[in-house]
DNA sequence: ACAGGCATGATACAGGTGTACCAGGATTGG
DNA sequence: CCAATCCTGGTACACCTGTATCATGCCTGT
């Protein structure tokens, strides 16, 4: 058989023109013509290698994911030679805000992603390898081991506080794309509770 | 001159029809048409009372304001005779959750705004009788006063405490949305958080 | 009673959408 | 060298979008 290109290759050119639209302007905007231009491809060629849109829509959403986690896992490895809960915990939670350039792009994308799963519920699960509850399982583990190590208070719930921190980082993320807050805010406020947390119980 | 109909009876009429598009399939189902059908009224009408698509949704999206902040009165007022601050503040955050079927319509639509005013920023300003920084102020004062009252911790700040605490409602009800979380798991979420701010600083 | 303007209906237009189809060029197996 | 297979370009087809235009009915002030 004739063997030319790179199918994966092209299929990540064409998925990254996707993401890189959905960041600037929306989904909204990412026709498939769209996403063919700024590819710099033919629209027969991402129907080629993508039959349907929403097989390309996946496919993006696929790939943000495992740039997610590979943001989380760098940063969880640059939080400190040996990482304890708390470190593991904040680095987790603070690589998810958008401060830096990629996180912005990121989080950018994934909220263009947001009213999509709204509007068609549960048809786009079985993707990620990132599901939110188990980071936020991962999260409450991390917490009760610091509780039996003594660095929370006995009286704390570590799921649910991990439940809470998870849906703040959340929400902190979307008043940031909204131009409320700065990053910098966020990531104040974010550690702000975290220290209320791991503080002890007591201050 | 010839004034037949009410004019603001029928644009509410209308708007009202688009939220209900909104809600329920999402606003990028909501065309002039759809509004039009759904409203029981003539396409032209949608034209003639709105002349744009933009004014339209400008307009809906005020009223869906109006219909958040009536409902936010309503519910600080059924919280209890004499207003203490917690309560004030549990009322507020609480009845922004999806829990009833009002809470789920507004918060649902809400979403569906959300990436709109992403891809088109600070372009629908000046329009909302609800900027989230008021009400943030506004729950920051709550704290404060119900910290002078001694019932929460003196070393706990008071601004900080009540973005976090908006951020992670705002956070709470999308995995709600995302049905990830029951609207009761999210309010017990959120009680715990308030409990731990409220809580005196021990425990 | 009659003209004036408001309110409504039907339809047209230009543009953009996802997808399907047809054809030809390149490359490799036999 | 031939043919089969993979790859790619161009284009067409319905369909839906927001908006503009033409036309008509109906109420109302005088």
């Amino acid at each position: 058989m004739a063997e030319k290109v790179d199918h994966e290759e092209r299929r990540r050119q064409i998925a990254e023109a996707l993401l890189r639209i959905a960041e600037t302007q929306g989904l909204q905007a990412a026709s498939m013509r769209a996403v063919a231009a700024e590819a710099g491809v033919s629209l027969r060629l991402v129907q080629y290698y993508f039959t349907t849109k929403d097989g390309l829509l996946l496919d993006a959403l696929a790939r943000l994911g495992v740039q997610l986690q590979a943001r989380m896992e760098r940063w969880i490895e640059g939080a400190g030679s040996v990482p304890t809960p708390r470190s593991v915990v904040t680095a987790i939670l603070s690589c998810i805000l958008p401060t830096d350039a990629e996180s912005r792009r990121i989080t950018r994308t994934y909220a263009a992603y947001y009213t999509l799963v709204l509007s068609d519920p549960e048809a786009m699960e079985k993707k990620g390898p990132l599901q939110p509850d188990l980071l936020e399982g991962f999260l409450a583990k991390q917490i009760r081991s610091a509780q039996e190590a003594g660095e929370v208070g006995e009286g704390k719930d570590a799921a649910v506080a991990a439940a809470g921190l998870l849906a703040m980082v959340n929400g902190l993320g979307s008043s940031v794309l909204g131009g409320q807050r700065s990053g910098e805010e966020a990531v104040a406020i974010l550690e702000y509770h975290l220290g209320e947390l791991f503080g002890a119980g007591t201050r």
